[in-house]
RNA sequence: GCCGCGUUCGUCUAGGGGUCUAGGACGCCGGCCUUUCACGCCGGUAACACGGGUUCAAAUCCCGUACGCGGUACCA
C-alpha cells in the first residue's frame, strides 16, 4: 500500500568563492570535492559568486575562476554563466534580500542597529573584550538608545552597522560530517555585523540567506569556517531555517607544515594559483587526481584516477579529517602518470604547444605523433618533450661532456662514419634493417654492437639517454641520421 | 590570551579493540629487464606524539599534556 517513496531533497552543493584575486589551489580542491559529491549523489553543482567585500574586489577574478574550474572540467549546473532558477548568483545582485532579513532579525529582537565608530571600536579592543555578550550595553546601539532617538538617526541616515544579538548562556552544536559532534558556548562568540555600513552583507548574512534561498543541501568548505559555523546555525534558528548540512575540509599545508600561503608557497617553489598550474603544463586531470587524494581516499589501494572514475568513488565519508601538506613530487608523478593516459594525439597537441613556445621549428618529414610515442614512458611533463627531447626535432648544438668522454673511443668516428654510409646505400629505412646493419658492422670491425650503438646515440642526440636506438633513428629518418652522423665525426674527432 | 580543529613512515594515507611482528603510494636506496635512459617488475629504508586510564586485549575508546594549524574584522 504504503508504497510512494519519500523523496529526500535534492542534493545542491556550492562552491561560493570571493572575486578577491584568482582561484587559489586550495580552493579548487574545495570545489572538487563538493562537485564530487553532488555528482556521486546525483545533485547538482551551484557557483556563487561572493562579492560583497567592495574593497577587495578583483575585476577578472570571476572570469578567473569560471575559466579555471573549466579547464579542470568541473562543470557547473547553476551560477552567473549558466543561470538558473535561484539567480542571481552574485551576491552583489542580491542585496535587498539581505537587508529584508537583517531587519527581520532586528523587529524579532535578533539584532540590532550599532552606530559605534571604528575608533570607540578599537578603544573597546583594547581592554581585550569583543563587542559581544559583555561589552553591547556599554556602546552605542539600538539596545542602549531609546527607540525613537535611534529612529531619528536611521532617518538622518546616520553611518551604521546591524549586528547579531548573540543570546547568552547557550550552547550552539552542530554535526559536521567531517569533524562530528562540534560546540560551542554562545559567551565565545561576538554580536557579528550583519549588514556593513555601506550596506552590504558580511559572509554570515549572505551565506545563510543564500544557502536557504537557493535550497542548498549540503555546505562543504573549507576548516578555516568551523568557528564561524555557530553563527551561521544561529541565524539560521532565529530566521527559523532548517541549516543545510554542512562538512568541513581540512586545509592544505604547505611543505614545511604552515599554512599553503601565496608567500611561503612561492618561495617553495609551488604554483599558488589554478592558472599557474595550466601555464606550467600540468595536466587537469593529473591536478584533479592529486588534489583528490590530498585529504580523501577511495579505500581500494588504487591511486591513479581520472575525473570521472573519482565521480563513481567519493565519498564525504572517506574524507580525513587531518590537514594535509602539498606535496609537488606525489603532483609530478601523477602528472606522469595521466600524460601515459593520453590518448596519442591528445599528447601531440599538449606537446605542439610547447614547441612553439621553445620556438622549435618542426621539419616536415618528422611526425610529431611518431616522436610522442618513442617518448611517451619518458615524460614527467609536457613540455619535456621540447627540452629533454629536443634533438627529436632539432640537431644536437651540442654533445654532453660526460657522455664523449665515457662512449666516444678512438674507433668511434670510423665506425660512425661506416654506419652512417651504410645507412646511405640501404633501401628500407626500419628498425630490423638499422638494426642488422649495425650489427653487421660491428661483426665486421670484430666489435661489440654497444660500440657503435653509443656512439651513434650520442652523434645523433648529444646525449646518452634516449628512447631505443633503432627507434629513434627511424623516426628521425636517413637524411637527419646521416648529417648528424658526420657532423658529429667532424666535431668530435678534433 | 581566548575559542575551535587536528596528531600512523620525510610526504599522502589504510586501519573503527584481538587477523598489526602496522598495509599501500610518492621520494630515496638496491636488484631484474636492457644498447643507454626511462617504463615495468622485485626487494629494502622508514611511522602509531607523550602520559595516564578503560579492557583479558588499544594505533584503534576516554582524560590530560605537548606540538601543529585555524579563528578571534564593517575579509571572505
Amino acid at each position: 500500500m504504503c508504497k510512494q517513496a519519500f523523496n529526500p531533497p535534492a542534493v545542491r552543493v556550492r562552491f561560493a568563492p570571493s572575486p578577491t584575486g584568482y582561484l587559489h589551489i586550495g580552493g579548487l580542491r574545495t570545489a572538487l570535492y563538493g562537485y564530487l559529491f553532488a555528482r556521486r549523489q546525483g545533485g547538482s553543482l551551484v557557483l556563487r559568486i561572493e562579492d560583497t567585500d567592495r574593497t577587495r574586489f578583483v575585476a577578472d577574478a570571476e572570469n578567473d575562476i569560471v575559466q579555471a574550474l573549466q579547464w579542470c572540467g568541473l562543470e557547473v549546473d547553476e551560477g552567473p554563466e549558466q543561470g538558473g532558477r535561484y539567480g542571481p548568483y552574485r551576491q552583489s545582485e542580491r542585496q535587498s534580500l539581505y537587508v529584508k532579513y537583517a531587519e527581520s532579525l532586528v523587529a524579532s529582537g535578533h539584532a540590532y542597529y550599532a552606530f559605534d565608530t571604528p575608533d570607540s571600536i578599537a578603544e573597546l579592543r583594547k581592554t581585550s573584550a569583543a563587542y559581544g555578550i559583555g561589552t553591547r550595553l556599554q556602546m552605542d546601539n539600538s539596545l542602549t538608545q531609546s527607540s525613537e532617538i535611534v529612529r531619528q538617526r536611521l532617518d538622518a541616515k546616520e553611518s551604521h552597522v546591524i549586528r547579531l544579538c548573540v543570546p547568552e548562556h547557550e550552547i550552539i552544536r552542530f554535526h559536521d560530517r567531517i569533524k562530528g559532534e562540534v560546540k560551542v558556548a554562545s559567551e565565545s562568540i561576538d554580536d557579528q555585523v550583519l549588514i556593513k555600513s555601506d550596506g552590504m552583507p558580511t559572509y554570515h548574512l549572505a551565506n545563510v540567506v543564500d544557502d536557504h534561498h537557493m535550497a542548498i543541501s549540503h555546505v562543504i568548505r573549507g576548516d578555516e569556517w568551523i568557528p564561524s559555523t555557530p553563527k551561521h546555525i544561529l541565524l539560521y534558528q532565529m530566521l527559523g531555517w532548517q541549516p543545510p548540512v554542512v562538512a568541513h575540509l581540512p586545509l592544505i599545508l604547505s611543505p614545511t607544515g604552515g599554512k599553503l600561503s601565496k608567500r611561503s608557497a612561492e618561495r617553495q617553489g609551488i604554483p599558488i594559483n589554478v592558472r599557474d598550474y595550466r601555464a606550467l603544463g600540468y595536466e587537469p586531470q593529473a591536478v584533479v587526481n592529486f588534489l583528490a587524494f590530498l585529504g580523501w581516499n577511495p579505500g581500494s589501494e588504487e591511486e591513479v584516477f581520472g575525473l570521472k572514475e573519482l565521480e563513481q568513488v567519493f565519498s564525504l565519508e572517506r574524507v580525513g579529517s587531518a590537514p594535509a601538506q602539498f606535496d609537488l613530487n606525489k603532483l609530478n608523478w601523477f602528472n606522469g602518470q595521466h600524460l601515459r593516459r593520453l590518448e596519442i594525439p591528445a599528447l601531440a597537441d599538449r606537446v605542439r604547444f610547447y614547441l612553439e613556445k621553445e620556438g622549435i621549428q618542426r621539419p616536415d618529414h618528422h611526425d610529431l605523433e611518431e616522436v610522442c610515442l618513442l617518448v611517451r614512458d619518458r615524460l614527467e611533463h609536457a613540455k619535456d618533450v621540447a627540452r629533454r627531447f629536443r634533438y627529436c626535432f632539432a640537431d644536437p648544438d651540442e654533445f654532453d661532456p660526460g657522455g664523449v668522454k665515457k662512449r666516444w673511443k678512438a674507433d668511434s668516428a670510423e665506425l660512425v662514419q661506416g654506419y652512417a654510409a651504410r645507412l646511405e646505400s640501404i633501401k628500407a629505412f626500419d628498425e630490423p634493417t638499422l638494426e642488422t646493419q649495425l650489427r653487421d658492422l660491428a661483426a665486421q670491425h670484430e666489435v661489440g654492437a654497444g660500440r657503435i650503438i653509443h656512439p651513434v646515440r650520442l652523434a645523433v642526440s648529444g646525449t646518452t639517454a634516449g628512447p631505443s636506438l633503432f627507434a629513434l633513428l627511424r623516426v628521425l629518418g636517413r637524411d637527419t641520421c646521416v648529417r648528424r652522423l658526420r657532423n658529429a665525426v667532424r666535431i668530435l674527432s678534433k
